[in-house]
DNA sequence: GAGTGGTCTAGACCACTTC
DNA sequence: AAGTGGTCTAGACCACTCG
């Protein structure tokens, strides 16, 4: 297996990302291991260095590899937890933005709190530890399209102004936590409109409702910053993915 | 604005990115659009080729341009129109397996009908105009996972046969159609489990429910090829993204 | 046959991390 | 200072499309 035709009509990157896939798949690689470096690679495969750098930026993409620059490359430890990889996450007013909208914000809520279970296992707290929730809903145009709760541990519960134009969330949680956010992890399930949302989006109570939770995770998928649950109103919103085939 | 400064600390490769993506917003360079080759970019910028066409990576990735072995480069149609890209599409017996499951296919029905007026829209079919209907049921370890529909023009009616291991739907979309499927645009929304769905979920009817609706594209993504409606049971499976930040 | 994108090489310098 | 990943160059050959 470990092994590279430099004959065949099957590029060399395409192999050698073959190979480490499957040493990724066996755990003979496994989770947290350091690869070796790309020189290595390019002395043991007999390759030129961009043609590592283009097998590598293959896994790095499909979300198998992490990279850290001055440090080395490392298995994932989400390798095999989730199903789909995207290129770019949007911080909600971008989103509507792109969306050809004109966002604006409301803040309904800031306050302390026992988060629930889920968010709770997200950031890994021990149980009955408190933490900032913030609640606002974001509109387009006017008319509200997303209800937003984002619990925040209470080391980084700062004074975060969402009225401020020009910080984005993401870089805030830069900021607190002094941890940089590369990786947002979310997990997309439909609910019943209920309570505060339901009135804030003016809808029947039972509404099916799209909701994603999502975790923001530093570079080394490790550490999880911030959890956020995030419903979308239909009639505004839809959530949309182009998708390339694998 | 199209200069690149030489000894600016930001790559080269994310300034002639910067470039094109300013040029595709204004519609200087409208949809559908060639793009000067990846040779007279180096000449015009003063880069090389390999620098070029990682600008060129970057932007494909975005889903902003379409590459044509042979031919050229071209401004993406949907170029404005989508909110994520995703890096890799799977078929929903890989989806299973990735999961950890061990998928299996079962057919309900398969019949011409006039299709509901979401699919005429996504094929761009006359009114009035058969499909072929596939429904089949996944089951993942034997538990059902995904109710799925496929709607496919009558030109492709072929006599498609899930029960076959090896080949998948794109596969046999690739060989029925004569056109590659290179993209799949999928829209993501709730409903309320109901009648057939509910049924084979064996859940109460009015539960929410995540209900993808596919759209199969070939490289171009200028015609569509088939049309699906995947209903997902979330007892059993989890939609999950883990994105990049952007 | 000319032009395109796809792959590959051998080299180089840089910024970053670690010791 | 040594090793890492990040960027960049100049050149090459290939497979593919099109006239």
């Amino acid at each position: 297996m470990p092994f590279i035709d430099h004959r065949s009509v099957i590029p060399l990157y395409y192999q050698l990302a073959q190979i480490l896939r499957e040493q990724i798949r066996t755990t003979e690689l496994p989770a947290g291991q350091l690869l070796p470096s790309e020189r290595e690679l390019m002395n043991t495969y007999d390759l030129s260095r961009n043609t590592v750098r283009q097998a590598l930026d293959l896994l790095a993409r499909e979300g198998l590899i992490v990279r850290e620059h001055g440090h080395g490359t490392y298995v994932s430890n989400l390798s095999n937890s989730f199903h789909y990889m995207m290129d770019t996450f949007y911080e909600n007013r971008d989103l509507l933005k792109r969306a050809g909208y004109t966002p604006t914000v409301k803040q309904i809520s800031s306050q302390r709190l026992i988060p629930p279970e889920v968010v709770r296992q997200a950031l890994r707290l021990e149980p009955q530890v408190e933490t900032l929730c913030h609640t606002m809903i974001f509109f387009a145009d006017d008319r509200p399209a997303m209800y937003t709760q984002d619990f925040l541990p209470l080391a980084l519960a700062g004074e975060y102004d969402l009225s401020l134009e020009g910080e984005g969330f993401m870089r805030y949680l830069d900021r607190a936590s002094g941890v940089r956010v590369e990786y947002v992890l979310v997990d997309i399930s439909p609910v019943e409109a209920a309570g505060e949302v339901a009135h804030a989006f003016s809808c029947p109570v039972g509404k099916p409702l799209l909701l994603m939770k999502e975790t923001f995770l530093d570079g080394a998928q490790n550490r999880a910053v911030c959890f956020s649950l995030n419903y979308f109103n239909q009639e505004v919103l839809n959530f949309r993915l182009l998708t390339r085939r694998g």
